[in-house]
DNA sequence: GTCGCACCTTGACTTAGCTCAAGCCGGGCC
DNA sequence: GGCCCGGCTTGAGCTAAGTCAAGGTGCGAC
C-alpha cells in the first residue's frame, strides 16, 4: 500500500505482520506460547523492515531500540576493534534474533549486515519488556534465547581456541546444515551466502586457508564444492573430524 | 551458627544474607535498584554457598536451578567437547554472575570451578523470574547482565579470531586489572589466580607460549613477573599493543 | 557478446606458535 | 631441614597456517 519512494535502507512495511500466522513461530520468539498469548505478541511485533543485500540493519554505536527477528534472508554480525580489526561473530537465518548485544549499554555493539535481500520483524524492546512482565511464557522464552546465544558463543570460543582449520570448517558446515535442516532444507546440500573471507573471519582463518580446506575436503571425497554450492558427501566423516580424537 | 560437620563441597550457609547491605551491590545484580526494591531482592537471595579451591560450583549436565553471584573468591568456567578438548570461557570475580548458560536448556552447559576458596550467593532462578515480573528495574538489570555477557563473549571471539599471542596476553591483563580496579584494587599490580595453562586455554595458546610472552614483556620492561605476581610497568604500551596498529 | 570486477584457487615461501624435552623454583609435608 | 611435586621457564626443532603473488571463473553492466 505504502511503498512509495522511501529510502531503500530504512523502508518500513506498514502493513500488519502476525506472529500467530507466521510459519517461523516454532523457531522464533513465539516458541511455546499459547494461542491466546501469541495474539498478544502480535500487538508488539507490528512492523517489518526490508534490508537490501550489503546494507546494514544496524551498526555499532547506534542507539538500541529494537530487536529484530529475521523473517527472510541471511545476515552476518561483525564486531570491530579500534584499530580496524574485524571479526564476524555470527551468521543469522530465518527465525533468529538480532540485536541482543544492544541491551547492555542501550547502544548496538556490532554491525548487522544483510548477505542477501532480507526482511526482519521489528520488536520494540521496551514493549517486549513490558509484555514479558505480563506473561511468564514470553519472559521465559526470551531468557532462553539470550542464554542460548551465550551457549552458542561459548561453542565458538571452543572452536577458535582449540580446533585446527579442518575441524573448524567441518564444525561450521555441520552447524549450518543443521540449522537449515530445522528450516526444512536439505541436510546435505546448501548454498553459502557468505564469501570465503567472511567464513575465514568467523573461523579465525585466512580466506586462502578456507579455500584450501574446501579443496582438501573435495579431494578426499567428503564434499562437492562448486564455488558457493556445497554438497556434503560424507557427513559422518565431517562429524568425526569435529568430535573424534581425529588422527 | 550451623557450621557443624557438613560436606565442605555442598555446605549451605543458612544465615540470611542481604543484598541491601552488601558492599558489592554496585557491581552485582542489584545495580540501579531503589532502597525499597533492594529489600525485596533480599527475600530472593537467601543463602550462600562456600566452594573450596579446586571444587566445582556446578558441572555441565547438572540440572539448572539457580544463578550464583560471586561474593568472595575467584572462578573459572570451562566448556568441554565430546573428545575431551577443554576451553576456559571466562574468569569470574566478586560481583559477577555464574550460570546464565543454564537457562537455555535447564541444564548447565559448562563447569564452574573455584580457583581459590570462595563464597557465592544463591539466586533461585524461578524466583528471580517471578520478582523481575514485579519490578521493571530488576528485569531490566538482569537483561543488561545477560546482554553484557554476550558482548563480552564477542570480545573474546575478536581476541581469539584475530589477535596474536602478545596482543591476547596484553588484552587479558588489561581486562583483569580493569575489573580489579573497579573493585578497589590496584590498577598496576595483581596476583594471578590461575595457572599458565588456564590462561593459555582462555586465550587459545599453549602454556609455553603464555610463559614466553610473559618473559618477553618482562625483558621489554613492560611487566615485572614473579610467578603469579604481576606488576604492570608500562600500561600504555600494553594498551598500544591491543589497540594500535602495532608494528 | 565481452568487459570488468569481485571472488576464488593454487603455488611457493615464511613464520608464529606448537611440541618435546630438560631443568628450575617454591611451597607443603614428613 | 630436605624432599617431592605441581607449576613455571627455556631451548631446539617442527608444522599449520599465514603471506604474497599469479592466475582462473562467473556474473552483472553496458
Amino acid at each position: 500500500m505504502n511503498s512509495t519512494a522511501e529510502s531503500p535502507r530504512l523502508r518500513l512495511e506498514p502493513f500488519k505482520v502476525a506472529c500467530s500466522s507466521c510459519n517461523l513461530r516454532e523457531l522464533c520468539l513465539p516458541v511455546g506460547l499459547s494461542r491466546e498469548n501469541l495474539e498478544r505478541l502480535d500487538t508488539l511485533v507490528a512492523s517489518r523492515r526490508a534490508v537490501a543485500r550489503g546494507e546494514s540493519l544496524f551498526r555499532a554505536g547506534e542507539t538500541f531500540l529494537s530487536l529484530y527477528a529475521v523473517r527472510t534472508g541471511f545476515f552476518k554480525t561483525r564486531v570491530s576493534s579500534e584499530d580496524g580489526r574485524d571479526q564476524v561473530t555470527g551468521f543469522q537465518m530465518a527465525g533468529e534474533l538480532l540485536g541482543l548485544d544492544g541491551i547492555s549499554t542501550d547502544n548496538h555493539t556490532c554491525d548487522a549486515v544483510a548477505l542477501e535481500d532480507s526482511q526482519v520483524c521489528v520488536i520494540p524492546y521496551n514493549q517486549l519488556e513490558g509484555l514479558s512482565r505480563e506473561f511468564t511464557e514470553l519472559q521465559h522464552q526470551f531468557h532462553k534465547i539470550m542464554s542460548r546465544e551465550i551457549v552458542r558463543d561459548h561453542g565458538v570460543m571452543l572452536l577458535l581456541g582449540s580446533m585446527r582449520a579442518e575441524e573448524r570448517l567441518a564444525a561450521f558446515l555441520l552447524n549450518l546444515t543443521q540449522r537449515l535442516q530445522a528450516r526444512g532444507f536439505s541436510a546435505s546440500s546448501l548454498i553459502l551466502r557468505m564469501t570465503r573471507e567472511e567464513i575465514g573471519s568467523y573461523l579465525g582463518l585466512k580466506l586462502e586457508t578456507v579455500s584450501r580446506t574446501f579443496s582438501k575436503f573435495q579431494e578426499e571425497g567428503m564434499l562437492d564444492v562448486k564455488q558457493r554450492q556445497i554438497r556434503i558427501l560424507a557427513q559422518e566423516r565431517l562429524e568425526k573430524l569435529v568430535n573424534g580424537t581425529n588422527g
